[in-house]
DNA sequence: CTCCTAACCGAACGGTGTTAGGTTATCTAA
DNA sequence: TTAGATAACCTAACACCGTTCGGTTAGGAG
């Protein structure tokens, strides 16, 4: 080889991430990177097609770690909760990057073999094709919804500010210091409720 | 006055909207919107201070339309069921701008007194303040999550490309033809097994 | 008729993603 | 040992972006 490599495609997408990660989405430009990596913007060019192409490996590269293998023991009710609760931990993670994925559906070939094993399983425990497919997309609904977790976070600290306007609001100034935890609680009542009331008309 | 003016903030979020809606969030630059008002970039800045705060003036005003009278007879089951049809909708008729409310929290005046008007139905219908706050969360994911809707969208219409590679999937290339009534459909299966959940826990 | 002033324009600043062409350093082959 | 090939990186530029500054213009008020 001509010269020892500076870049890697992979030494690329890590540093993207890391950048996402500390100064959001619109923290990162291909000219910081480029610069974080020792180097000038026109050389990543080599390596990745497009910073959209990269956002997307990078995003990849978040759900590859959601597990869909709940769904191997045939209850369907535990395979909907250990995988949605993976998909959020896997978001959770790198909360910069969820508007992102709002951007486009991605139907990347790894969402698409999840999304298969979803179907499937939920199929083999008796849901109709059609039904496996609503549930599958309202699964997405609490995921994602749950990962922009644009609920909790963002609330003013100040007390007054909330105190007289909004009656029922008023200890709303609370919010950031149990956010956390609030979003976590809700996304499990959620989970729960929705696995509850599929139940309710479940099949078998 | 001087001179009868062209523009108007009103006249500048309409058309905002408008390309948004035509072209994408993306489609939407300060010099483009000029050039569809007849207008130079910089005489937008005499009536929009940034670019940022004219997407939350078009945001705020397509959130206007969210109803949450629904909560006013009492019946908490209806009060969200009516308030998170009417905020898909709202949404749905714009999905292009759901990518930027992903972007930020942006408790909003108006958004604010929706939450408290979610929140005092929800504590008067029994519920705790915390469940109620959790509930009110719970209704977000729903909403947002549907309205990125990044399932049904985006699948391809060539048959061949999913029939061997994801055995449950092999009528995928179907969804496009039917994403809307299937996306409705998933969002109503949804809330309603939300509902259903609920209730099984509901208090009184 | 003059002055005031709001509305709009022209040009620029610093930033963006991306590309074309040039340089450099190492590995291979003669 | 040396010449050539070539991958890795760089320099410079393009076209666009949001935004600002200083000017021009056109109408109403005195």
């Amino acid at each position: 080889m001509p010269r020892s490599p500076i870049l890697s495609a992979s030494r690329i997408r890590t540093a993207a991430l890391h950048i996402i990660d500390r100064d959001g989405l619109d923290g990162l430009s291909m000219r910081k990177l480029a610069s974080e990596l020792g180097v000038q913007a026109a050389s990543l060019y080599g390596h990745v097609s497009t910073k959209d192409d990269l956002l997307h490996e990078v995003a990849a590269g978040i759900l590859e770690r959601v597990d869909v293998s709940g769904f191997e023991g045939g209850d369907w009710r535990h395979g909907l909760r250990s995988c949605a609760r993976s998909y959020r931990a896997a978001l959770a993670a790198h909360p910069n990057i969820v508007p992102f994925l709002a951007y486009g559906p991605a139907h990347r070939e790894a969402s698409l073999r999840r999304l298969d094993v979803v179907h499937g399983g939920l199929v083999s425990a008796g849901w109709s094709r059609r039904e496996a497919t609503m549930i599958a997309a309202s699964l997405m609904y609490l995921v994602f919804g749950a990962a922009l977790s644009s609920f909790s976070s963002g609330f003013s600290e100040d007390q007054t500010f909330y105190r007289d306007r909004y009656p029922n609001l008023d200890k709303a100034h609370l919010l950031p210091a149990v956010a956390r935890e609030l979003d976590h609680d809700s996304f499990e009542l959620a989970l729960e409720a929705f696995v509850t009331g599929l139940a309710a008309r479940a099949p078998g």
